[in-house]
DNA sequence: TAGATTGTTAATCGATTAACAATC
DNA sequence: TAGATTGTTAATCGATTAACAATC
């Protein structure tokens, strides 16, 4: 039983967005409702929920509750899952600030770099790693994801090391493709092929 | 004459790898040799690459220059297209960083903040207005695609202003969604989203 | 010519959506 | 019951890949 890949994205948006209402008196959302919130169709929404075994009530909609907690049984691991973030830059701050402050199933435990200036440091209470103990502290700290924002000139001579330091999981924010064998689940976002994408279609729309 | 959308993303990907062999003796390559080192399916090259009247060589493959110049010519635009970055925190600095860094059509024209402490200050040469200023600055440095990067709690209130200053290209890096007019065309990045699915397949793989 | 390539159509795959039955 | 919803299959759509013809 493995879901399609964008039916976890949306379940994942789902959460978020009904997470807001779950306090309300009648927490009952219709299909259409979460639908139109997210820009999606609503029997998209409903095939989702059908693919998790949702119990939607003909005439109330979805109880909001139990929705979360049947996407959290869904997706979520049963125990936190941690993360990594190699280099400690702007970017990878703004990548810590962000994810530290959300609630949920993933906690950056280590931060890493090759900068003196930065390895011993705690960015907000996470502590800063030599990238040289990665596979020391990956094994510690029962780390599965790593997030790389290093500059993409170093991605090449970072990836073995990443590779061997044993996550499962790499999200790649450089713009040079890594070269990963197909067990480790691999996520790149470029954001350079992305605004070329975007200046290609709002020019030919 | 509308490209596929991911043909779009992989032409931006083909070009920035063959931009290093451009001044190669011999600057031929062969559809199998740029799949693997873009992980992709050597037919799928060779169809994009028809898709956009290719003219490679039966016997030594594609002329890189040929294709650099072909690629420009389908996917740039005559003139610069210019970038906003709204939001010029740590995640706004890193992008305008990256962007700024790279040889491309497009250029950050200006950025964006509501911080006192931010406005009319020069981020590497361009220059931070307050976001009440945007409908006149993208007028004024004809600028047609919006980044937004501030935080989440304020994304909805901006959605609007983004809207009327009159951007034609949004991406947005806050993780709540846009309801947009389909005229805009939207790329939303969610890492919360993009983290989350990755534990998933981690997890399930 | 034989072998390796490009070019292109047809088949396949994954995801979305239309259609409609079942239910409250 | 009538109307609005959920649940689910079948059709459609977009993208990838298999198959193979054409070419150097």
């Amino acid at each position: 039983m493995k879901l399609p890949k964008r039916t976890v994205q949306r379940l994942s948006r789902y959460r978020r967005l009904l997470f807001k209402y779950r306090y309300l008196s009648e927490p009952y959302i219709y299909s259409h409702d979460l639908a139109r919130l997210l820009n999606l169709n609503p029997v998209q929404v409903r095939r989702d929920l059908m693919l998790i075994g949702s119990s939607g009530n003909h005439r109330k909609g979805y109880n909001v509750n139990e929705l979360n907690d049947l996407i959290a049984n869904t997706i979520d691991s049963s125990e936190v899952q941690n993360v990594g973030i190699v280099g400690i830059g702007r970017l990878g701050q703004a990548i810590l600030n962000y994810v530290s402050d959300q609630e949920m199933n993933l906690k950056v435990a280590a931060v890493f770099d090759i900068d003196n200036k930065k390895v011993g440091k705690e960015y907000g209470d996470i502590m800063c790693y030599d990238i040289s103990r990665m596979s020391e502290i990956v094994l510690e700290k029962n780390i599965s994801i790593g997030i790389i924002a290093i500059p993409s000139e170093f991605a090449t001579s970072i990836a073995d090391i990443l590779l061997r330091s044993g996550m499962e999981g790499i999200l790649n924010f450089t713009n040079v493709h890594l070269d990963l064998p197909k067990h480790i689940y691999l996520k790149e976002f470029d954001i350079i092929t992305t605004l070329e994408e975007m200046a290609y279609f709002v020019k030919n729309k």
